[in-house]
DNA sequence: CAAATATATTTGCTGCGTCAAGCAAATAGT
DNA sequence: ACTATTTGCTTGACGCAGCAAATATATTTG
């Protein structure tokens, strides 16, 4: 599978990979667009947001260190800083120094930010219905859920403090 | 909670639909960076750059309108706006006058912005194959493809003034 | 035809998230 | 114990994308 040069043969996309990929990337931009746009309208909150106290709130001791809540968000632990930040003033979470280990923090959700998460629930349960989930077949839905989980699942989420950084060539210029 | 409110009926997700989005809002985030990640470092070029070329390539004349390619894009017409800027000051693409309209303007692919596309397909084909493709069986990319392309399907991409003629809505797409 | 309005695009400002640098605490090496 | 390195998090600077206002051209209206 390989020419006389060094160069892996690349066999190009099938229609159906086409298309699929399309739509895939549109959706990809515009349905968080959309989810954080209902929020904001609705709840004053962004997606962000809702997401960091949604993990917090499933945390053992609504509780967590500001590295694993990163990479529960999927966001960089510097965005998360920030947003924890953001959080914090608004008196939704608290930040409590580690214990046992006190360079780490952790993230905490208060009652008031628990409340904050219960309330906009049904505004952010609507959306993704709507967007999303009145879309997909009761078939589709777990026939995808598995290769989803796959999508580009060796990528850290930047912060290269936070992983071992893989290097691949440059190509030209 | 419901019978007398006036407050619509809210289902919770089931446990796969959880699943889902959590996998899906994952992806949403990672796949992007990835694919971005990869075309930066292999080809020096964005994915929305290479987005944009791509979409004037398969233009009639290689030429877009900006709010035609931005629509396309699926990003803002001043985002749009500003990435053609900096493909025009690397060459590859040019702004002509629309004729019959001199307030409107087509994104025209070059000569050399169509051969720095073809130089950067390999690596986003790579890329995509990887982070996506090879996760996906043959039988799930065309059983997706449709509900992707209903997802946020009545969202527009921001910027109100945009406000295409998109009446009252048809039935579906 | 001039004024009013609508359309196409650009530009100013702002928020968000990333990278790189910095600081503090913990761990390793001698 | 003392310095060096690593780890956990925060902060400064930056780029990107979005909204709203500005600009330029079209079209409609009186």
């Amino acid at each position: 599978m390989a020419t006389t040069s060094g160069e892996p043969v690349l066999v190009p996309l099938t229609g159906e990979e086409e298309a699929f990929l399309r739509a895939w990337s549109r959706a990809a931009l515009t349905v968080p667009r959309a989810l954080d746009a209902d929020l904001l309208s609705g709840q004053g909150m962004s997606l962000s947001e809702y997401t960091a106290l949604m993990h917090l709130s499933e945390a053992p001791g609504r509780s967590l260190r500001m590295s694993d809540l990163a990479s529960a968000c999927a966001l960089s632990l510097s965005g998360m800083s920030r947003i924890v930040s953001r959080l914090e003033t608004q008196g939704l979470v608290e930040r409590a120094r580690a214990s046992g280990d006190r360079r780490g923090l952790n993230a905490v959700l208060t009652d008031a930010g628990l409340g904050r998460l219960r309330r906009a629930w049904p505004t952010h349960l609507a959306s993704v219905r709507r967007h999303m989930m009145d879309h997909l077949s009761e078939l589709t839905v777990p026939a995808v859920t598995g290769a989803l989980q796959n999508f580009a699942a060796d990528t850290p989420c930047a912060d290269p403090q936070q992983e071992v950084r893989r290097d691949i060539s440059p190509g030209n210029a």
